[in-house]
DNA sequence: CGGGATCCACCATGATACTG
DNA sequence: CAGTATCATGGTGGATCCCG
């Protein structure tokens, strides 16, 4: 850990990867590999366009993922993640893990808790 | 990664360290070790105590804070980063580490641009 | 000293309609 | 198909005052 709290860049990746659907529109293209607009929308049927297309914007911009536009009709558009977003996996990696073992204490403490109540 | 992008938890870490001062809360306890309310209220000057209350709140239901009053007048609470938030440290250290690589980057893509427009 | 209670502003997100 | 434009809403955070 960095000695000086306010050198802490930590959110830097916060920034990146937070908001709504971000995350569930990297683990798609992380896992699923490249994907079109409208697949990535079937995949995330309660997502509305607007926010595909601000999320996915986003994204690129800061590198994570690239957009191929095929100049054709009707329109064809792929995205894909970047070698540069790929650094970021270890790290979501191991917040996953960390996610699902976290998951996994909530519930044993549940449990005691109802075996407490009986 | 998980081969489900439905099953990918890192959302729980996200949901655990994002607001709009959990960072810098996180930051001050890891680094600085047990703190008062008012030390901490101190090292962030511009956070309300209302947020500095909520979140420590939050972060202490999570069981990544401990919280200990001392029942004395003045009152006396202080704050410490459990045994179970310590095992954070090592995810949001990588996160540092990779944020710190990306400003630099940055820094390095701007310098770029400024030269190509000399 | 370490809060709680109340009221308020803004920004992220949602809903819906339209388009090249 | 892959968006854009416009308007509505709700939750996060801010300001302020009060309390044991």
């Amino acid at each position: 850990m960095e000695k000086d709290p306010d050198q802490c860049k930590f959110v830097v990746v916060l920034d990146m990867i937070v908001g709504k659907w971000k995350p569930t529109i990297l683990s798609h293209l992380m896992i699923g590999g490249t994907k079109r607009f409208n697949e990535l929308k079937k995949l995330m049927p309660d997502i509305t366009q607007r926010m595909l297309t601000m999320h996915l914007r986003e994204l690129e911009e800061q590198d994570i993922i690239l957009r191929v536009v095929y100049p054709q009709i009707p329109p064809k558009v792929e995205y894909s993640i970047t070698e540069y977003g790929r650094s970021l996996e270890p790290i979501l990696d191991s917040m996953h893990q960390w996610g699902y073992a976290h998951l996994e204490r909530m519930k044993k403490k549940e449990e005691q808790l109802a075996a407490d109540n009986k």
